[in-house]
RNA sequence: GCUCCCAUCGUCUAGCCCGGUCUAGGACAUCGCCUUUUCACGGCGGUAACAGGGGUUCGAAUCCCCUUGGGAGUACCA
């Protein structure tokens, strides 16, 4: 049997990261399983969803390199994808479930159940439903329909306990008594979560439901459906939440939670993965930097924690930083061009200019919007009047070093050089050293803050030729 | 309230299933040193954890029980 499995989001706003995870948890499983994943879209809550946000959550699941093999947009045999279009498969297999006598037509009012709801909290018993229209004879529960009645289907929950095998929790058990007789149809004909996971699932033949543990108590309701269809479940791995730092479940209020925040940023898609993954997961060979496609084969649900995982902005960074270090110049133009504002001065030098700049800054930066901080300094003329640069150029040799290298490099500026080379600077060095008579740390820091207007930096033979003679002779 | 789930450095985790090799390993962060006549990168090293209590056992991070703490769910949301 050939492994599939779903992500299925609903549209009710941007991807979540933690939505992320689930999608890379299932795509990583299909991949290395050989199998197929596919996406579904849950948009049974008319009012939260939106085809927008189904837009750009597949935008971003794109981004991230998290491709479906069947969903909503690329079609596939087991279609549609969108809840919204399967109505009337929810519809019959309700009337089925009734027919054989595992649900019943309800004609309770919203009000009249939060009244016994409240009741009950207030008695400190389980708000459970009384079973009031579980009675009702079809024939009646028809002609009170014809003549207009609004009424909900409720699934007869059965008086057992249940027991599962969870890839993540091992064996779970849910006790009697958990659930009451529950909705699977609204009255206002949309079928609910539970329910129409259910028949999706089982029709889309998914042999392993990888989602987060939140959902771990409506295995039970998906159980008993899945009973009263007579159908075997699938596999399932409960894989646990992503908290914040006050250990609550990520949400908004713990800051960037949105996949697209952190594609504005300049963060690396693999890198995004490489991250995620590691919340909640661990790599066999203990190995912490890697691309999904080196996941292949290695990838599977038994190396699971079953504890919370705190999502950490600074070893999301590091890993990011790890990711653009190991960068080859080609990748790094590719990505440089998308990151980059186009009126950055960056992109109007030259191929080997651009590649030495971005190899140059390329280990010290955690993601690549800091690439412009650096090339800003570059083409900066100002200088920097902090207390160190106050320093150096009170030193007596200073004055000497700023004489020297003025005329050089007006000389070389006269003669049309645009760019000083490497072989330039050490000769300026040696004659500095040699007839100036100027050595150590005034030699080198002199140049620094002449050259450059700053006390730190990278090293002069690769900055210095990266900057314009004109702005070299600005600065002096 | 009720039900379920969870518990190793500040954080992510290895080890747990199949007790001894664990004076508990790695990574991020942090601190120190080296390297760099700067900053960073890099290298080396330090601080830092088996929630508590009972069992079982010659021996427990590992198996069992209790306590405590944390989390999730409790909808005609998903």
């Amino acid at each position: 049997m050939t492994v599939r499995v779903r992500f299925a989001p609903s549209p009710t706003g941007y991807l979540h990261i933690g939505g992320a995870r689930t999608a890379l948890y299932n795509y990583l499983f299909a991949k290395s399983k050989g199998g197929t994943y596919i996406l579904r879209i849950e948009d049974t809550d008319l009012e939260r969803s939106k085809k927008e946000y189904e837009e750009l959550q597949i935008a971003d699941l794109k981004w991230l390199g998290i491709e479906h093999n069947e969903g909503p947009d690329v079609g596939g045999p087991y279609g549609p994808y969108r809840q919204s279009e399967r109505l009337p498969i929810y519809k019959t297999h309700a009337e089925k479930l009734i027919e054989k006598g595992h649900a019943y037509y309800c004609f309770c009012t919203p009000e009249e159940l939060e009244a016994k709801k409240e009741i009950a909290v207030r008695e400190s018993r389980v708000p459970q439903y009384d079973g009031k229209c579980r009675n009702i004879k079809f024939e009646e529960a028809q002609n009170r329909i014809s003549s207009g009645g609004p009424a909900s289907i409720r699934f007869k929950a059965p008086h057992k306990a249940y027991v599962f095998m969870d890839g993540v929790r091992d064996r779970v058990v849910f006790p009697e008594g958990m659930v009451g007789d529950f909705v699977i149809m609204r009255s206002n004909g949309l079928p609910v979560y539970n329910y129409c996971c259910v028949i999706d699932d089982w029709l889309m033949k998914i042999t392993h439901v990888i989602r987060a543990e939140e959902h771990l108590p409506n295995t039970l309701r998906q159980l008993m459906l899945y009973e009263a269809f007579e159908v075997r479940p699938p596999e399932f791995a409960h894989v646990s939440l992503l908290i914040g730092k006050d250990r609550q479940k990520l949400s908004k209020r713990h800051g960037a939670t949105s996949v697209a925040q952190y594609k504005e940023e300049s963060y690396l898609p693999e890198a995004m993965c490489n991250y995620l993954c590691l919340l909640g997961w661990s790599h066999p060979g203990e190995v912490d930097i890697f691309k999904k496609t080196d996941l292949v084969g290695v990838f599977g649900i038994e190396r699971f924690q079953k504890a919370a995982a705190m999502f950490d902005l600074e070893k999301l960074q590091w890993v990011n930083g790890q990711h653009i270090k190991a960068m080859n110049a080609q990748e790094l133009i590719l990505k440089a061009k998308e990151f980059i504002p186009t009126d950055s001065p960056f992109h109007r030098q030259s191929v080997e200019w651009q590649e030495k700049c971005l190899d140059l800054f390329k280990s010290q930066i955690h993601f690549f919007k800091d690439f412009e901080t650096h090339i800003a300094e570059i083409f900066s003329r100002e200088v920097v009047e902090n207390e160190k640069l106050v320093e150096i150029n009170s030193w007596e040799t200073t004055p000497q070093i700023r004489q020297y290298l003025k005329e050089e490099i007006k000389k070389l500026k006269d003669s049309g050089v645009t760019f000083v080379n490497e072989l330039q600077i050490n000769q300026w060095t040696e004659h500095i050293k040699g007839e100036l008579k100027i050595k150590g740390k005034p030699l080198f820091m002199g140049m620094r803050g002449v050259l450059t207007g700053r006390d730190h930096g990278p090293e002069l033979k690769f900055l210095i030729p990266l900057t314009p003679i004109e702005i070299l002779a600005d600065r002096i």
